[in-house]
RNA sequence: GGAUGGGUGGCCGAGUGGUUUAAGGCACCGGUCUUGAAAACCGGCAGGCCGGAAACGGUCUCGGGGGUUCGAAUCCCUCCCCAUCCGCCA
């Protein structure tokens, strides 16, 4: 969420860092959508100094009317009555206008993105990446045979099978069995515990283990940026006998329903006149008014589609301490993605999946901390990957390929010898204040008055499922065997997963 | 799911059957005193928004929303959350 008094003071940097983003934005230009924005703001400021007024007149007339009672003045606190009472009318439609202003500024701001930070890189999407030279480690294996990809592996082992996930859940899951589940266990153990150790000179690690809800409300979804543009992106829980209740009533989909009906029966009655076009929007429309009543169900619940959401959320609401800053945490959860948009997309394997599990670094920190947090952040994920032998590059996220939160963004690839490509394996996020403003979370510096929004950063230490990909493809042997990285040995018991 | 009782400032807690400004305590900050500290005493001490160069003024917030009223922490409706007991349950 951005703030409008930073929009009002510096328009032209605001529209500078929009255009750096994206070229439009619902249609409008950057230039619009601040001409928008401070029209609004303009308006809305005039009804609320309009509001306060009359209201300023109605608290001042009703204190006068006690005091006029308590000398059994009443004629006087008659009149001043009369006064009120005509008064009331109009300050009723001040507020309703005030508010309605607000709303609709809020809504603005809530769906725009966050502002690239300075050292972002331009550009509309991935090819505009830059790579962060110094971060790269290691060098691809070389192989004298023709690595396999994750499931050939897999599936020969005979300890990932998509096919009976398929059937118990649809596409994109799977079960691992034996090894592979116990090489899922280790990589989110391992990674917790990297993330959990002290560290002598302080530079990794110290993140608080927790184990946070995996389903939050609008609320907490709206707070980490989640909601209200990438709704399509989650998955819903609801119960079906609670959401039945609220879904029987009468409303609009009810109406919009007896309206395709009535299309229908006309249409069926005057086949001459059949237009499928108008019955397929007024079923839409049906469609559409349950999608709403679903959206306004106050029960339902998003399963996480990271855990950066119920961690970022721990603080929401909330006015720290400085003393309490930096705040590290850290879990290992599973996610859940509809990957509405990935249609084709990796449809074979583990690497897109409606659920994995991934273990999450989150920090909340004072603004002048969070630069140099961002860097450590990046450490911290890149630190399994060494320790697990694995070849990565880091890349700079352009404007174009951040995230809707992030103000600067780290992407962590690791080298999959089946793919022979890097991929991605780790996303390093400064959020900066946005999600702290949509979530309210300030602290209260130790000199100087009153609070400051905090600024919170989040990053996969790393993706579990993606990591065990890399560890099959990258320590492979010609026979279909996987070797254990040295560091995950005592963590599963054996040196090698021999084949079957 | 049923029954009952609750939700007040950073914390504790008074106020609750109508008349502005939420008592008091603890914690915290500043000061006096002291070699220093403690104690004592004095003072300060919620947040958001709008206007203002500032001083300051206004407005909103007593779990959320709505209502009654000239006026709501207080009365009414509704939702949420917490506690206890019962039932069911991993």
């Amino acid at each position: 969420m951005h703030d409008i008094k930073q929009i009002r003071e510096n328009r032209d940097a605001f529209v500078a860092a929009l255009a750096r983003r994206a070229s439009a934005f619902d249609g409008r230009s950057p230039d619009e959508t601040a001409a928008d924005i401070l029209d609004l703001d303009a308006r809305w400021r005039a009804a609320k100094a309009n509001f306060e007024q009359h209201r300023a007149r109605q608290n001042e007339a009703s204190r006068a009317i006690g005091q006029a009672k308590a000398k059994k003045d009443e004629a006087g606190a008659k009149a001043l009555m009369d006064e009120v009472a005509h008064l009331k009318q109009a300050i009723q439609k001040d507020e309703a206008d005030e508010r309605a202003l607000d709303e609709e500024l809020k809504k603005k701001l809530a769906g725009l993105p966050n502002l690239p930070a300075e050292d972002v890189p331009a550009g509309p999407d991935e090819a505009f990446n830059v790579e962060v030279k110094e971060r790269a480690f290691g060098a691809p294996p070389k192989f004298d045979f023709k690595p396999k990809e994750h499931f050939e592996l897999g599936e020969a082992l005979g300890l990932m099978d998509f096919e009976r996930a398929a059937k118990v859940s649809g596409a994109r899951f799977v079960y691992l069995k034996g090894a592979l589940a116990k090489l899922e266990r280790s990589l989110g153990a391992f990674m917790l515990d990297v993330q959990t150790a002290k560290f002598d000179d302080g530079k990794l690690g110290g993140y608080v283990e927790i184990v946070p809800p995996l389903m939050v409300t609008d609320d907490a979804a709206f707070g980490t940026g989640q909601l209200p543009k990438f709704e399509e992106d989650l998955f819903a829980a609801v119960n079906i006998r609670e959401i039945a209740q609220v879904a029987t009533g009468p409303g609009k989909v009810l109406e919009a329903y007896e309206s395709a009906l009535r299309i229908e029966e006309f249409q069926t009655a005057h086949p001459e006149e059949v237009d499928y076009e108008q019955l397929g929007a007024a079923y839409q429309r049906t469609a559409e008014a349950a999608q709403e009543r679903i959206r306004s169900f106050k029960r339902k619940r998003w399963l996480i589609p990271t855990a950066e959401v119920p961690l970022t959320n721990l603080v929401r609401e909330e006015i720290l301490d400085e003393a309490q800053l930096p705040m590290r945490l850290t879990a290992w959860t599973p996610c859940f993605r509809a990957e509405a948009g990935a249609a084709g997309k990796d449809t074979r394997g583990m690497i897109r999946q409606h659920q994995f599990s991934k273990v999450e670094l989150v920090s909340i920190v004072a603004p002048e901390q969070s630069v140099a947090e961002h860097e450590r952040m990046t450490d911290c994920a890149q630190e399994v990957l060494k320790r697990l032998g694995l070849a990565h590059r880091v890349v700079t996220l352009c404007t174009g390929d951040m995230g809707f939160s992030a103000q600067k963004t780290y992407d962590i690839e690791v080298w999959l010898p089946g793919q022979d490509r890097f991929r991605e394996i780790s996303s390093c996020s400064n959020c900066g204040d946005f999600q702290a403003r949509r979530m309210n979370a300030r602290y209260r510096p130790k000199d100087g008055k009153g609070t400051r929004f905090v600024h919170t950063l989040n990053g996969s230490g790393l993706a579990v499922g993606r990591t065990l990909i890399a560890v099959l493809e990258n320590y492979q042997d010609a026979d279909g065997s996987i070797r254990i990285p040295d560091v995950l040995q005592h963590y599963m018991g054996m040196k090698k997963i021999e084949k079957r």
